[in-house]
DNA sequence: GATGAATGAGGGTTCATTCAT
DNA sequence: TATGAATGAACCCTCATTCAT
């Protein structure tokens, strides 16, 4: 069994070495701008074995998306939903915002692909609207319940979406303005102290 | 004098023209994925000529983004300051979210450099730095004065900066949400007032 | 006028230079196995040169073949027709022999893209199919008028294309039978004369 | 003894396979153009296992011509001979272009590699020299005997070899003109009706 | 000022072959 | 015997930039 299990082990090893490597290269560079050559030296292999163990740039750009949503929509789903706004919301600005400072990468490969147009999400982009609607549903349910005031259920999630991934993109100016050093993450708490009060005082009824 | 104001007129209107080509292609591709070539199709040039209006690729991003920051301080500093967070607010957040549905591609070039780790505004930070103290300074006074509850002066900015400048990252997706066309800007004063209205509620004393 | 033409000219002759360098590399190596280096060196010229004039290998192969069949008409049809079978064919077979020993690289082009299936050429074979016909039905006269024996005529044309084109695709072991050196080029006349009286006699009434 | 004489035979099998995959691909495509990966798809084998049996691809290439002279020879040699020019030329027409017809793809290896200028074929040449030379003592024969006219003797096997390697090569375009579909064989008789008839009135005293 | 020609460096990718097991 | 991993060389092509006129 270890055999067997050390090289496919290895195998899912390098894989995932060579995503986050290619995750951190277009989140900096964009599909166009990244190099195979920079995302091997990332990934500490050679230009030649990475394309053994990829299809194309163009396809690794796709998994890498991929595996974004998945982490996006496995850190939705995780959050509680059955207690009410309060608690949903600090939940879930708090996981996102924690997420984001600690892979900033994610958050701005997937700005990169929006702002380009977002030609690669196309097709992600009607799953995506549905989830909008259910959320969008539950809002709603919230207003007419009486426990928050009556907003645009879709752009409360643009609003929320925008405080949370903030910090992700702009993470080195964020380090600069709070006086940090240029690896340092800054402390997620009074960030999301901070943003999660503007938004629950925001939508008091 | 014609003549030679022609001429000059001429170069401006040229240089103008390349500026914004170029910022709409970094925007979408950032400074590596850009190419020279595709700017001069777009400024409608030759490449070559291009190349004679230009010092370098390097240069000319960098003046796009000097050109982006300017715009920039204008729109903050023809925003009246005197008369209370209310006023200021609303007409600052207008004006910021109806240039970034105009004008999305300026947002979306600065984000792409902050994003990459900003090595080309080092020099702009510092006195970026000072203006957001200032203005921290001024949110002070509103909370001394109780005109607003106590917020981090610092993150408010940042938080309102996250809010305005989301609808031009995301436009793409924004307009697919909100069931409009492929190129229809959606009309901007209800995405400002919930903007508004959430940035001053979530104030309130 | 001299300048221009002069340029013109210039460009027009690098062109040729490399139409015939990329004959001669596709004849002897084929589409997939000939390498834009090989062809650039023949021409005399850097590989990004070679590439600043033409667009890509395959269209540069698919212009080699265009050429090629622009000679061959030319070949066809300036020979006169109106002179019964003999003339005609003492006529046709001389000259298309003498072209393949002077420029056997043409005909062996030709069938290596026709040995690989000729899938660039499906495009030409209905026009080709036509002329073909057209002759087979001057074939036909001939047979009626009884200046040859009946045969098939579109065979025919296979037999004389077979017999005329071999020269040029075996040339090295033409050569090499007849006693020549690497370079000498045989005597076109006994082979022409030896062809001619096969095709003459076998088709005699 | 069954054993071993089983896994001789295993390997005889894989190895007949693999020739006759590399003869194909060797005949589309050339030397330099066919890929290992391209024969060990034909030959229904992954890459490595190809380049376990086969010392190079340079090799296989000779390996693979090597087999064809011996297929080519043994078709001449099991033609009967001493029944004047007729029974043979017939016999032996018969025979090649049925094969040709079966075999496309051994003739156009062949002629491709000729049409290269023959590299790996220096050392045959010598001995195929010499049977041409005694296939030419034989019509010389004939043509004393007055059983058909005068004819150089090497550029009559030339021609006989140009018809009957012909319909080998264009195989392609000869279902085209004959309107038959792209797998389809064309009946043998016809062709080799004509081919026969041709060179027999042609050869006529 | 303007433009076609030219180029060295690098882009992504494939290849025949070897290694390690 | 067999196979997944690995690799250096080469492949076609594009790029930002410079040259020459």
């Amino acid at each position: 069994m270890s055999a067997r299990s050390d090289l496919a082990t290895r195998r899912e090893e390098l894989m995932a070495q060579i995503r986050q490597a290619a995750i951190e290269e277009f989140a900096e560079n964009g599909l166009r701008g990244a190099s195979t050559q920079a995302i091997a030296d990332r990934a500490g292999i050679s230009k030649t074995k990475l394309h053994y163990y990829i299809a194309s740039k163009e396809e690794l750009y796709e998994q890498s998306l991929q595996s974004i949503i998945e982490i996006w929509s496995e850190l939705f789903h995780e959050t509680a939903t059955d207690e009410g706004p309060e608690a949903f919301l600090r939940s879930y600005i708090g996981r996102k915002i924690r997420h984001s400072l600690e892979h900033p990468e994610v958050a701005r490969l997937f700005t990169n692909e929006v702002m380009r147009g977002a030609p690669m999400l196309r097709d992600y982009w009607p799953s995506s609207r549905e989830a909008t609607m259910k959320a969008a549903e539950r809002v709603r349910g919230w207003v007419e319940a009486g426990l928050i005031r009556p907003v645009d259920p879709v752009l409360l999630q643009f609003n929320i979406w925008a405080l949370t991934q903030h910090y992700a993109l702009h993470l080195t100016e964020v380090r600069f303005m709070l006086g940090l050093g240029d690896e340092a993450s800054p402390d997620p708490e009074p960030i999301i102290a901070e943003v999660t009060e503007l938004v629950l005082r925001g939508l008091r009824p």
